[in-house]
DNA sequence: GCCGAACCGTACGTTACGGTACGGCAAGTC
DNA sequence: GACTTGCCGTACCGTAACGTACGGTTCGGC
């Protein structure tokens, strides 16, 4: 639907979102900057200024206002990289490495400004919209990284490392110590934003905890 | 501002929000009402009709849009309540059972229709809006959650049966533990709920997690 | 160098909603 | 019983943003 069938006849396009020219991607990176300083309030003259290009184009590529925001969406949470943990040779500081570097990574992303705008919009859309950024924001980040971390805690329980029932359960238990009340306060609005070197010692402390309830 | 010096001529007031009439806190109950059905979509003439009454009347008790929904948030927050822990006789396990009950109460709130509601338009106007619906559900929320649990955790560090540094991080930790994903979930519009017996469950293993980190 | 398609820039129609103005009514006061 | 007060109901205005139409322009293909 929408956004998913886009048919361009041109020549280059890109491998994400069912093929987007590099002009389409230029225009939804345009959105993406809009979107983070202005929020809902974006506006379509003001993405088609910002971008250069014609309203009619944007409606023409992307359907209504809506298909735009979704395709927006799915084009930078499509881009955010969770790191990918080595799961040979895994010894107990390995593995404590790995997550500790998972948790960080974790928590960079959701403190950033980028972060916080996709999940004000999809929150703010969230329950009244046919498109369902909710759902978008929802597959492509927590989903996401519960897939990338739990092979690894799987492989840890494996190895004689770790101890757990469910590696769900463990691993919201883990991204409830990194996270805590970062995430949402940060939403609503709250100017504190963690440093870079508070983003290390958090991950760092999160893992101890979470060594200390799972690990053997 | 705005609605804080309201002055209403009329006799029956509520002592909150600065003297609110009843028939002004019937407005304001119709306004939530419609707020979780249909969130920042709420138009003033739906109020109007919802609560029986004219338009006119809304905007010379509120000031505006904002106003109207500012003094819905505070007269919803101000509802919540967070149980308040007795300190007195503390012992082990009623240390224990005053942070359970505390994390029950927190979790069966936060993942409620109606704080989803009330935290998805403080995010949605979080940023841009005079009145700071974000910082009036933080102070209401997240921090008087805090004011009202850390008194009891360093009444239990007193009492020796606790061991941290700083209170703002335990507490922060706690919130992690019980709170997890389930807020940020339920905001996106997943459409998962925990049913009353997983919200007792679950805060009965966060806080046996949190003594396992943080007690004697 | 010509043709057609895609695209730009912009002006315009439409709609929805915030906010205001005004007539009427019911209740309390003298 | 006239006056005041507070509120209802509704019609109305202004603005802002969505979505469309159209003439002019670029650009790839032959």
């Amino acid at each position: 639907m929408g956004i998913l069938v886009l048919k361009p006849a041109a020549a280059e396009t890109l491998p994400i979102l069912g093929d987007l020219t590099v002009r389409q991607a230029e225009v939804l990176d345009a959105a993406l900057r809009l979107l983070v300083s202005m929020g809902d309030k974006l506006t379509m003259t003001a993405v088609a200024r910002s971008a250069r290009c014609s309203k009619e184009t944007l409606y023409k590529w992307f359907g209504d206002r809506d298909g735009l925001l979704t395709a927006t969406v799915q084009w930078q949470a499509a881009k955010v990289g969770m790191p990918r943990i080595d799961r040979a040779g895994l010894t107990r500081d390995s593995l404590r490495a790995g997550i500790e570097a998972f948790g960080e990574s974790l928590l960079r992303v959701l403190a950033s400004e980028t972060s916080v705008a996709l999940n004000r919009i999809a929150i703010t859309h969230a329950g009244t919209d046919r498109y369902g950024l909710g759902a978008i924001v929802l597959e492509n980040g927590r989903r996401e990284m519960g897939r990338r971390l739990k092979p690894v805690l799987e492989a840890g329980r494996s190895a004689g490392y770790l101890n757990f029932k469910d590696s769900e359960a463990a691993f919201r238990t883990f991204f409830g110590l990194v996270v805590r009340d970062v995430q949402v306060r940060r939403l609503l609005g709250d100017d504190f934003a963690p440093s870079e070197a508070e983003i290390v010692s958090e991950a760092k402390l999160a893992t101890a905890q979470f060594m200390t309830l799972f690990g053997t």
